[in-house]
DNA sequence: ACGATTTCTGTAATCGATTACATGCCGGCC
DNA sequence: GGCCGGCATGTAATCGATTACAGAAATCGT
């Protein structure tokens, strides 16, 4: 593969003259530039990129660090991060970690002089220690993760807000006796949309045996277990809050096959709005996030660092999450 | 950020010694090996990527060129080639090419030196000659992307048979006027579906003026209107055969919202069975991909390149794709 | 016409690693 | 005691670019 060398020998030029041409600094004759540019498409040259950024420490690229690069939820994060970096000239190095502190650390140093900066979303809390350390390295915005005491710059999405107006309309309809499903345990949005739900439940003077929870992990399957389960509890609830979409879509499932109509019977709310959730039968109420905004605004920060210097001030944006009512929620049967 | 060099003086050895300790090459004392380890530790010191691919010549990052990061089709792809990739230890950097030749030959010379080889998908016409170029540089993997004569190494989606399946049962219903929503013109796995589409009632023996074919553009929106012209046909098609499952779902929009039944009044098939499919009402009669499948294969294959010395051989390769019967297509009405 | 600019191009240091080769040291053996 | 061999470590070239500085050639002013 043609080096800068070759070029230039082959131009009979030096190294210098064929650098300034490709970068259109300093200044070159143009009879000289036109050769050059001639003999560099002959030869099928493009700078070698680990040199560049070798020696000007800038490498055009920023790290993403995500549990998962699919489903819908991430799809849209990513399409989100795409969208404004596509406009930047900056490009992606993608990696997956679940999130526990140690796949945090390696995919840290091996993105290593790959990056100018790095977005992390690891909802998981453990992974706090780990980003910490990075964050003295180079600039990171978090995604949608626990921030104490804005440490780090971070764009998180309103969990407590949208899961309040949840449970708000479901108690305003004449719930009173409300299950939710929660998340998984350490899952940031998890544990937020949770706190709502006691919170609003014990407002609206819910007793705790009133406020049915049950354990998922954001799966359609776990989803549908727990829809089994409440089918079972005696008194059954007459309103379910599951803490994402797939999981209110798994309930759903288990209703419809365990012969509850909904919302005569219960009523679902989910959250998220993943693009499916309107093609529910019935379309499924649920908290709308604009999930590819939570990307965008990542980047945009993340790049502002990157490029100007960051001027210290770390910061927490929140993106807003608001209730949308469909037809699987409802009032309670008389 | 601490480079080797300070891990050395540091440590009061030299780089070579650190190198060898990091890459358990060479031989190190028990003692200054664990001195070198400690020091580095202190210092938070990680190698740096561009510095060493540069001398190593191996980047341990494969590059995927796709035309979009988003929707469900992409997002099983990427799915799939992260599963493939994450075993391996190597990593993605992630570009978006709409496939036109000049972002093709862009985003590979900003590649270049980044990446071991490259998987693009760019079912794109249009996109050969700019893939052409790029294939004497290093190695190319093409996902579902049109390969003559074995140019390059290709995983491809078996388009032809699956359409030809999801034809074949349509006639085999009975139907006698079936329309085709068509993707765009130059997209390849488009007219490999059309292809089929044309063989198939030719094959039938249904004449030209019972095979209508309606332009779409494979987004949920293009089929919509797709399907509010197909209603207002006369006679109308019993069938509609449409070249992916966004725009199939589309249709069933415009039928519903038009008054017509499915699948009594109008039979309804799609391509893909992305995860929504199954949840349509009625649900989706379709050709089963699996989609992840093409990036892992892709993968595979590409790393076969990668590491061993390859062998010379460039093949095709398949991704079967089969008819998946649910309730949106029965016989037409008698 | 000659020095002072200006304009163009080349030389060489540099980024942070890897690695072939050289070197120093130590112990064993004759 | 001197020599050989092996182990541990250091020296320096190298990868492919960028860029400060130097130097050469051309232009200008007086």
């Amino acid at each position: 593969m043609a080096s800068i060398k070759d070029v230039a020998r082959e131009a009979g030029v030096s190294v210098a003259t064929v650098s300034r041409v490709c970068n259109d600094s300093g200044v070159v004759s143009d009879s000289t530039r036109q050769h050059v540019l001639d003999v560099a498409a002959k030869l099928g040259y493009s700078p070698h990129g680990a040199a560049r950024s070798l020696i000007t420490s800038r490498t055009s690229t920023i790290g993403v660090l995500l549990p998962d690069l699919y489903g819908e939820f991430f799809s849209e994060v990513i399409r989100g991060i795409d969208r404004a970096v596509g406009e930047s000239g900056y490009h992606l190095l993608v990696s997956r970690s679940h999130g526990d502190e140690r796949e945090i650390v390696a995919a840290f140093r091996a993105m290593r002089g790959r990056v100018d900066g790095l977005l992390v979303m690891s909802p998981d809390l453990d992974a706090r220690n780990a980003v910490n350390a990075l964050r003295d390295h180079f600039p990171v915005v978090l995604l949608n993760c626990p921030s104490e005491r804005d440490q780090h710059d971070s764009i998180v999405i309103a969990n407590y807000d949208g899961a309040s107006e949840a449970m708000h309309h479901l108690v305003e309809r004449g719930h009173r006796r409300i299950a939710m499903i929660t998340g998984l345990p350490r899952n940031y949005d998890s544990v937020e949309r949770l706190r709502a739900f006691r919170d609003l439940t014990r407002e609206a003077g819910i007793g705790c045996q009133d406020a049915i929870e049950v354990g998922g992990d954001f799966t359609e399957a776990s989803g549908f277990r727990a829809g089994q389960v409440l089918l079972e509890a005696s008194p059954r609830p007459t309103a379910v809050f599951a803490a994402n979409d797939s999981m209110a879509i798994g309930a759903l499932s288990a209703f419809r096959s365990g012969g509850a109509r909904v919302p005569e019977d219960i009523s679902v709310v989910g959250f998220d709005d993943i693009p499916m959730a309107r093609y529910m039968n019935p379309p499924l109420t649920t908290v709308q996030v604009d999930i590819s905004a939570l990307g965008v605004r990542a980047v945009e920060r993340l790049l502002g660092h990157v490029r100007g210097p960051s001027d210290g001030a770390r910061q927490r944006e929140l993106v807003p999450a608001h209730l949308v009512v469909r037809s699987s929620s409802g009032s309670p049967a008389a």
